[in-house]
Order: C-alpha cells, then structure tokens, then sequence
DNA sequence: ACATCACAGATTGCATACAATCTGACCGCC
DNA sequence: GGCGGTCAGATTGTATGCAATCTGTGATGT
C-alpha cells in the first residue's frame, strides 16, 4: 500500500532475516498469529529454510518492538500486552500522533494528499466487503493511515515510533477488540484528511486525539480477571 | 543514577549479550566511543570474552536503537547523525517530551520528587567540577534527568522512546555540541521541577520545550558542507 | 492415592567452522 | 607515471554442533 517499506527501521543488512522479521511482523499485524502463539526456532527456520541463527536476529528484532516476547530457554511468543500494556499504548499514541497531526498539517504536500486519498479509498472498499479476510486487510488499511500520517509529517525517528505502536495496537485489538470497527470508525480519517487540507493543525490534532479515543473505547479492557484464562486458552501453543 | 536499568527495553533472556549492549552503550553515552568507530565483531568479543554470536546480539541491538549503524559485510559503526537527523530527534523530543511532561506533572508523588532532587544535586555537583571526566557525567546527569521525567510519567513505553531520544542525543551533542552546556543550560532542570510541584502541567510542558530549544540553539547545525570532512577525520577507525 | 524425585526429550544459548563478500595492495600494462 | 585488474587478507554472513536449561512423564516411596 504505502510504496515506502519498512526499511527505515532496520539495517540495511541482514537482509533474510529481514524477509523473515517483516514476514512476521505482517503476519502478527493481519492476526493470523494470534497473540501467545509460540515462534520455535527449529519450526520458523524450517519454514522460511533458513537457520536457526537468522531466525534468531529476526525474533530478536520483533521483540525489540514489543511484538515478540522471548523467555529465557523457554522461546519466543507472539507478545499478549496485558490491559495496562494497551492503556499505556494509547495514551503514547494519543501524545504522540497529536503532534504527527500538527506536523503533518504544516508539511503535506499535494502529493501527499494524493496518498491520502489512495489510502482513504482503499479503506471504504475493503469495509464495504465481507469476511475475515477483509477484517484483517481492514486493520491493516487503518494501520497504514496512521503511518502515512507519520510519513507525511516527514519525520523519520517518530515514523518508527508510530509504526511500533500501530504494530502493537493491532495486537491489543486482537485480543481486546470488540466490533472490528475499531480499525476505522466514522470516517474519522477522512475528517482528519480534510483538516490536514484547510492547514487545521490544531484541528488535525484534536481530530486525531478523538479518534484514539474511539478506537480505545471500542476495546473491552475491563474485563481484567478474565484475561489471564482466555490469554492461556489461546496461548495453548 | 537511577536505580531502574534498561532491563525494560531489553529482553530478560540475552543476559551476556544485554551486559555488552549497556557496556557499549554507556561508552557511546559518555562520547568514550566516538561517532565512526568501528565496532569490529571479534575485537568487541575479545574484549568482552565472548563469541562472535553473542557480540552480533548487542551489536544488532545497539542497531535498532539508532546508536550504531551496520553496514553490510563491513561491519558495524558508531552512528554519525547527519545534521538533518538531529533536527529530526529534537523535534521528535519536543513532540514528545512535552507530552511527559504534562503527564509527569499530573502524576509525580513525593518520592518522585525525592528522586528529582538527588538527580539535580548530582548535576549540580558534576557542574562545578571540571575536567572532561566531569564534563562526561555531566552530560549523562543531564540525559537521565529527562529520562527520570519520563519515569516519573509512568508510561514505560514513552519511556524506553525516550532513553532512544536521549541515547541519540548524546551522540548529536558529541558531534556539533559547542560548549557543552548544551548538557544543562540556567538551571532550567530545576525551573522544571518546580512547575511539576506546582502541579503546572502547561507550564512544565512549556518550560520543556524551551529547555529543548535552548539544547539545540547550542548545537553547530549549520556547516553542513564542512561536517563531512570533519566526521571523516573522526571516522579513522 | 498422593507427593516427590529422577530422567528423557525438546528447545534454547553459545561457540566455532566454513562460505561469501569487501578492502587494499601489488603487479602488469598502456 | 597513471590506470586497471587480480589476488591475498580480513571481516562479516550463515550453518551447525555441543552444552545448558526447562518441561513433562513415570517410577518410587510413604
């Protein structure tokens, strides 16, 4: 979707366990894995036919975003952020895409704008079709507009930022989403575009702050003696 | 200084390769380790008495962070921010610390206070010392005070964002620093602390941003056509 | 029948060996 | 003398082997 890939974040080596990390990485922000899942090594190089050592760089990597959650002799799981986690999550979104948004306003470009729109479109189409399939490439859409907001706000050291904690917000809608529609709301990106448009920052800013809030209510983090047996049910390997 | 480590950023498992990280890094910190210096796989081993295995997990570490760069089959460098990556990270810091600092000023109890004292005191010690020893500690007092302010705030992941920040900081300051009160400014950590007491959330905010500004101002961004002469020369091994 | 302990299997932690790649020097050629 | 190519050394990339550790099973004793 975005044409920029995750480059930014790692190094320019390590190129397989690059593929392998992104691989990952996609397949954890799209749910496929689901929270809890353990990452053998053994198993992970068996199926990319790599060995065990790149495998290990590119879990090593995961886990440095809080994605992955390796113990010691133990392996490594795809990461269950507790309630709190998920709190402590949103309220850095809420600090930190607020400035993105005031930043953004100033710098977007025409050709932002166009990237904009690409996004907002592929979004309403995939709402519109029905399935799983499309719930996942719905999160993932939604996703990518909160990064693209980064991207145009043209700084790359909070570009990463946001996409760690996009990364992780998709697995605390995992386990905590409730509708699904967390991912997008009433056109609320769309309102957030048109902002960006009349140079709002302050706007942009607030729109974006409501819009976290939305996505945060839409989570059932209440529930917080419960979480422990569905987290092991789905833990169960 | 602070009795909280990295353990927060880091793995639990990877205890060797954690040990060499915070080594290295703590050596970056304190400019011991020169932006450009290569960080040769078997020396570092040699040093450390550990395989090459162990050595690549810091080092790869190190990579995400942002403090080292790797380069493919050429191994792996002290970064050299360039000065547009700079004004990157202090915008990305004045986003973001404003925002901790709101937080801070809403949620910093007395023992949080206590701890703003020592660290203050320590800095204050450092200061009138002198002799590059001193000027060392005193620019990693001043990179923890920011990282206690996101302590205190309570949101380890804006926190672990922050010991980013602040790593990168260093470096910034280790390349186009000026007087290396860069570190510390008029007493400004304190007028902080005293809008936290107030419980002055905006002032605090604000009072950061300006502390921020007054960072850069001491920086030496603007000779853009000279630095890369000048970071070569630092750059020989 | 229950609890405790010991052992076997599996998995990770680490070190080392080999392959791929790059850098720099030397040599021949123009 | 300058330029280009080839080769040796060094360094990283990857795979694999062995040791350490953990989990779960089964036997044994109370």
């Amino acid at each position: 979707m975005t044409q920029t890939s995750f480059s930014e974040t790692a190094v320019q080596s390590d190129d397989r366990a690059m593929v392998i990390r992104d691989q990952l990485r996609d397949a954890i922000i799209e749910h496929r894995l689901v929270p809890g899942t353990k990452l053998s090594e053994a198993e992970v190089g068996k199926l990319f036919d790599v060995s065990r050592t790149v495998v290990r760089a590119a879990l090593q990597s995961l886990t440095f975003e809080g994605l992955v959650r390796a113990e010691r002799n133990r392996g490594a799981f795809v990461a269950s952020p507790s309630p709190e986690e998920a709190r402590q999550l949103f309220e850095a979104r809420r600090q930190i895409e607020a400035g993105i948004a005031r930043i953004a306003a100033n710098q977007a470009t025409a050709e932002a704008f166009a990237r904009f729109d690409a996004c907002l479109e592929e979004e309403t189409r995939l709402l519109q079709e029905r399935g799983p399939a499309s719930r996942r490439a719905a999160i993932r859409a939604s996703g990518e507009f909160h990064i693209l907001l980064a991207d145009v706000a043209g700084n790359p050291i909070m570009r990463r930022f946001m996409e760690e904690l996009i990364a992780r917000s998709s697995l605390v809608i995992a386990l905590y989403g409730r509708t699904g529609a967390s991912s997008c709301g009433h056109n609320e990106h769309g309102d957030i575009v048109a902002a960006l448009r009349d140079r709002d920052a302050e706007g942009a800013s607030r729109l974006v702050l409501t819009h976290i809030d939305h996505i945060e209510t839409d989570l059932d983090l209440r529930s917080y003696a419960e979480r422990p047996l569905r987290e092991a049910l789905l833990s169960v390997e």
